[in-house]
RNA sequence: GGCCUGUUCGUCUAGCGGUUGAGGAUGCCGGUUUUUCAAGCCGGAGACAGGGGUUCGAGUCCCCUACGGGCUACCA
């Protein structure tokens, strides 16, 4: 049975990189059939782990990827928290004391720091002496007597070496020589990570465990205490490292302010923004973010296209394949294919798959995502009133490709707003209907509109191309001018679904409205 | 410093000694379409980090250098 785990630690936010190693986990045990869980990795923080981990639970199943066990589902090896693990992971550190694979040490700090300052100064590698090392009850005693504390130790091999099969990177060679003593237990009596992830991985059976490459080094030690411990050594695959956008170097959600400078970066950011801000968000770079998975969400992007994005951002199937459904994913995915080097986020292809993604969903499946965007933004009421649904078919229809996240449909409010409540975008609108002649073609057009029969686009199109050339003008000089009267907008759907979504009664009165604002108000206060 | 690890177009990647005058995607540039914007369509520029080997032949194997990344904690 393949087990895999992803470990998350209780931070309040849910990183992109590591999204995309719980993806790789679960991808690799759906495709065996096998299954995956969550560990929560909170030996250090005492305060307010489930807060911190509701943000990070909302992420994977807003994505869609389920766990098996852990937190909130539970599962035969429960408790899934490594807080609520210490009794397995002191017994484990007894048993490697009572085989003398651990030893009690009593080094102070100071006297730890000076050896390895020593061993510095005469450059060569730092290896403890083991000279404060109690090995038998009389020996712990006498330390204890001079007022010393006690940590548990490994006592590592100091000779040989080791070779890891690494399912990504090969076989790796280690010289066991170069592996610290390393801290297993606290003098407090609570333990340390390597212990804890050791022991947990056998509790809950994980037969592969997949993680970053920074996990890589540390295996060795890993391992040494699996082996001393009895237990099956699970398989092991390193992942490369999550790159920042334009270059090799690790992806940090504390770099924001630089990656801003990156003129892609700030263009996904800066739309989220704006999204933001419609949406009325107080937003803080700790969770709003391209970095971290909530600025999606919250954007409105499709988990799918940020998985498809994210599938290949260090797997590959070949030199063509681009678009993977889940199921897709789950029958190609193989860590064979996974690559050894690390891989640049590029947040605008991510924009290129959310686009494609969104083009590909139909609108009776975009409707009902859209309307909580208008609620809360203050553009549709509580319960939606149900001519509502046909209406907003009718808008995304017209909108088409321009709909690229959720949020997007925030640029068509204008459709949903009362007709003297319209707000001009001032520079278009002293552009357009301040244009030489533009009031006078609205008014014509305006009175003509009212006897176009049947209210409808084709109509509507050879109407307009007819007035046109009734005026002898060019079909420009209609367009952008009825445009900003119609959505006081210089840019937006396609002019003639415009009028069709509007209805003419509402079409008659916004050109009237405009009409009349030009002639009334100065410029540069129409709103 | 020591050890481990990585390096093909700006970016994601294909390539597992010869079929490669290095393929695809994204981005960029140009053209086309057009009522704006977006999309679409057509075309273009763009890479084997550097240096040594091995071989009839190297992006593909080996070594060195440079540059990333990790470990070297009583962090995870």
């Amino acid at each position: 049975m393949v087990r895999t785990r992803f470990a998350p630690s209780p931070t309040g936010y849910l990183h992109i990189g590591g999204v995309r190693t719980a993806l790789f986990n679960w991808l690799f045990s759906r495709k065996h059939g096998g299954q995956f869980l969550l560990r929560i990795d909170d030996t250090d923080q005492e305060r307010n782990v489930e807060a911190a981990l509701a943000p990070i639970l909302h992420g994977f199943r807003w994505l869609g990827l389920d766990w098996d066990e852990g937190p909130e589902v539970g599962g035969p090896h429960a408790p899934y928290y490594q807080s609520q693990r210490l009794p397995r992971y002191q017994d484990a550190a007894r048993k490697l004391l009572a085989a003398g694979l651990a030893y009690r040490d009593f080094a102070t700090p100071d006297e730890l720091r000076l050896e390895r300052e020593t061993a510095e100064a005469e450059k060569r590698p730092f290896i403890y002496s083991r000279r404060w090392m109690a090995e038998t009850d009389a020996q712990a005693k006498s330390f204890e007597g001079q007022g010393r504390q006690g940590v548990v130790r490994l006592k590592m091999p100091r000779e040989g070496k080791l070779l890891i099969p690494d399912l990504v990177r090969g076989d790796v060679e280690f010289d066991w020589a170069r592996e610290q003593d390393h801290v297993i237990q606290r003098a407090d009596g609570t333990c340390l990570y390597h212990l804890a992830s050791v022991v947990d991985d056998f509790d809950f059976e994980i037969s592969h465990v997949i993680r970053a490459e920074e996990h890589l080094s540390n295996t060795p030690r890993q391992i040494f205490i699996a082996q001393s411990l009895g237990y099956p050594l699970p398989e092991y695959a390193h992942l490369p490292y999550v790159a920042e956008p334009g270059s090799k170097n690790k992806l940090s959600k504390r770099k924001i302010a630089a990656y801003l400078k990156n003129p892609d970066f700030k263009k996904v950011y800066d739309h989220g923004q704006g999204i933001a801000t419609a949406l009325g968000l107080t937003t803080s770079a700790e969770t709003f973010n391209p970095v971290i998975v909530d600025f999606y969400e919250q954007v409105g992007y499709l988990p799918d296209a940020i998985l498809n994005y994210l599938v290949l951002l260090g797997w590959s199937l070949d030199d063509k394949a681009e678009f993977f459904s889940r199921d897709e994913m789950i029958a190609n995915f193989s860590l064979e294919r996974v690559g050894k080097s690390p891989a640049s986020f590029d947040p605008k292809k991510l924009w290129s798959f959310e686009d494609k993604y969104m083009q590909d969903l139909p609108t009776k499946q975009k409707v009902p995502k859209l309307i909580p965007y208008l609620q809360q933004a203050g553009f549709l009421p509580k319960p939606v009133p149900c001519e509502v649904g046909p209406r907003l078919a009718q808008i995304v229809e017209a909108a088409g490709n321009r709909i690229k996240t959720f949020g997007d449909i925030l640029s068509f409010t204008s459709f949903l707003t009362a007709d003297d409540q319209i707000k001009y975008d001032e520079a278009a609108f002293d552009k357009a209907i301040r244009a030489p002649g533009a009031v006078e073609l609205l008014t014509n057009y305006r009175t003509q509109l009212a006897t176009v029969e049947p209210y409808e686009v084709p109509r509507l199109e050879t109407f307009s191309q007819e007035f046109i050339a009734a005026e002898g003008k060019k079909i420009g000089e209609l367009v952008h001018p009825l445009r900003v009267a119609l959505t006081g907008q210089g840019v937006g759907l396609g002019l003639f679904d415009t009028l069709a979504i509007l209805g003419r009664e509402s079409s008659m009165r916004r050109i009237e409205l405009a009409i009349y604002k030009a002639a009334t108000v100065g410029r540069g206060s129409v709103t």
